[in-house]
RNA sequence: GGCCCGGUGGUCAAGCGGUUAAGACACCGCCCUUUCACGGCGGUAACACGGGUUCGAUUCCCGUCCGGGUCACCA
């Protein structure tokens, strides 16, 4: 046995197997020429961020648009950053968001062939990996102490040269079996390093599918494959899973950038083909005049749950999502208005290459939007439901009399230029306030143009001997200008706009004097079906009381 | 500080050597209109700076500045 053989045996003797059995444990999937196998790799370490979400929905679009798969691998190799349930947070979050996974953490379970698809499971693959490497002479134990390499990094800094475990700096680069077998004996605990063969002189280039082609000095750092626990770091993980998992796309935040040589090399000596490499910019948010990352400490939105609890429609977030996404999104979905956003033709290369700002403002118009094409009857099962969870009181009012809730947000719906005054379910609440009684607030002021109480009590008094809840809207509103006359006011707008001094007012005042009387407010949606859906004695009641103030 | 990646209106962004420098959101105005919203029409507003290369640079090159990322037994 060779000094790299004995040493292998020496930190790694209970791994049997060798990479061959796994790689023929885990053979190439049967996918179609081109299909991209893509992944979310998390960390369960708190909710589920924007930022995921946004990664997810890429990888998902890229998987999708080649008919390709995505998996959920779990990355919980970090056990002290670890929050108890937070893998269900980001399946169930994701699958709220109408992403979902064909393998790996799923929302119906974990499946698939390539598992486990936690790598807390997989120690023993890794460390049949790593022993390959030490075996080869690519790896070895290190037992510097954190004080040590702080120590040495503090050196390194002072003289000014570039810090790190590398080259003359890396202590037990070249350490014996027999010294690694004293310190063991020790009972020191050590890290496996990598022995790496880069060098800080040589460039190495790679194509990133979003920024194109990037060129960096090698990797030459000596970096943990295998934390002293046996559990290895991202790096080395990313490696071994993205290999025997068949990924074909790795899309990640592009602070990977900087790290893309270490795995890079490590593709390479393990014999790897290595995946495509595409980083995404991140979200930004704007912060005392200058851009920076959207944080989940300092941030609300940046918890994805602020969004739902805001009211707002998943599909709108991820409608959203997609505008950053891809410059190409609006001006697709323009010309296919009601299609999927799963059918855009997506393309990796016109992602933006810097990080966009976070706009809530546009968020709030393509959920206007979005909320525009649904049907009423969905569009109040949603209200309905978002209140159930997150406003009782307004619960109790909906839920109170359903056909009269469904009523309500049926005017001005299921036409061909539907209002948007509901940006998010949240909103509902106010726009719907004047429906129900404990909200409803009279208020009978201002009146409009040149009218006067006692004229707006006389108006209403001949309107309500008229109204008929039957009428429709035209019929309705000839009614209104049909009392106009007996007041002197004009009987229609073109008479008014022709000589308005000839008129105490016109009819479109008629109406806002009605419309104050029955809402409390001088802007609503269209007051005749308003008043069918308050129903006659509601609406005679308010008109009635509003005759009663005027009349004082 | 080293190494990377960026920089087109307030925001998101087209653009790939010659354009009146698209479009969307926001904002303003007008029209439509029973109010508001919708819709339609129009408007304000941008190539970070300095050098090259070129007949010609927003586009290519270099430098400067600015922003971001990264330099862990975190991902």
């Amino acid at each position: 046995m060779s000094d790299f053989e004995l040493m292998a045996e020496l930190l790694l003797p209970n791994i049997k197997h060798t990479p061959e059995y796994y790689e023929n444990l885990y053979p190439a999937r049967n996918l179609l020429e081109g299909a991209a196998v893509t992944r979310i790799a998390p960390s369960p370490t708190g909710y589920l961020h924007l930022g995921v979400l946004f990664m997810a929905l890429t990888n998902r679009i890229m998987a999708d648009s080649t008919g390709g798969i995505m998996y959920t691998r779990i990355e919980d190799t970090d056990k002290k950053r670890e929050v108890v349930g937070g893998t269900e947070d980001i399946v169930n979050g994701l699958h709220n968001f109408g992403i979902d996974m064909d393998e790996g953490f799923t929302y119906e379970g974990v499946k698939g062939e390539y598992g486990p698809y936690r790598q807390s499971d997989r120690a023993e693959i890794y460390q049949t990996y790593v022993k390959e490497l030490i075996k080869k002479g690519l790896a070895y134990p290190c037992f510097c102490t954190a004080e040590e390499l702080e120590a040495v990094r503090t050196e390194q800094e002072k003289n000014k040269i570039r810090t790190g475990y590398h080259g003359e700096w890396a202590k037990h680069r070249n350490i014996t079996v027999d010294e690694a077998k004293a310190l063991i004996d020790e009972g020191k605990p050590y890290v496996i390093r990598l022995k790496s063969g880069g060098s800080e002189e040589r460039r190495i280039t790679f194509t990133d599918g979003i920024k194109g082609k990037i060129e960096m000095p090698e990797n030459d750092e000596d970096f943990v494959l295998l934390k002293s626990d046996g559990i290895p770091t991202y790096h080395f993980a990313h490696a071994v899973d993205d290999h025997l998992m068949h990924t074909t796309h790795v899309i990640r935040g592009d602070e990977w950038i900087s790290s893309t040589p270490k795995h890079l090399e490590l593709f390479k000596i393990l014999g790897f083909k290595a995946p495509k490499y595409a980083h995404v910019a991140p979200i930004m948010k704007m912060d005392e005049g200058g851009k920076r990352k959207i944080s989940k400490r300092k941030d609300p939105e940046a918890a994805v749950r602020y969004f739902i609890e805001e009211g707002f429609p998943p599909e709108a977030v991820i409608e959203y999502l997609m505008t950053i996404a891809s410059s190409e999104f609006e001006q697709w979905r323009r010309a296919n208005k009601t299609e999927s956003y799963k059918k855009f033709p997506f393309n990796l290369k016109k992602m933006s290459l810097s990080g966009a700002l976070f706009d809530g403002v546009k968020l709030l118009d393509v959920s206007r939007n979005i909320i525009s094409l649904k049907s009423a009857a969905e569009v109040t099962e949603k209200i309905t439901d978002w209140a159930k969870q997150f406003d009782t009181d307004f619960y109790e009012k909906l839920s109170r009399d359903a056909e009269f809730t469904g009523k309500v947000f049926a005017i001005d719906r299921d036409v061909p230029k539907p209002r948007k005054d509901l940006a998010k379910w949240s909103d509902a609440k106010e726009y719907s306030a004047y429906f129900f009684n404990e909200t409803y607030i009279p208020c009978y002021e201002p009146l409009p143009g040149n009218i006067d109480a006692s004229l707006a009590a006389d108006l209403l008094k001949e309107y309500i001997t008229v109204y008929d809840p039957a009428d429709e809207q035209s019929e309705w509103f000839e009614k209104i200008k049909g009392i106009c006359p007996k007041f002197d006011l004009a009987p229609d707008m073109k008479t008014y706009k022709a000589s308005p001094e000839a008129f105490k007012g016109h009819p479109g005042e008629v109406s806002t004097i009605i419309r104050l009387a029955v809402t409390g407010r001088v802007n609503t949606p269209d007051l005749c079906g308003i008043m069918k859906a308050l129903g006659k004695d509601e609406a005679l009641k308010r008109i009635n009381d509003a005759i009663a103030f005027y009349s004082k």
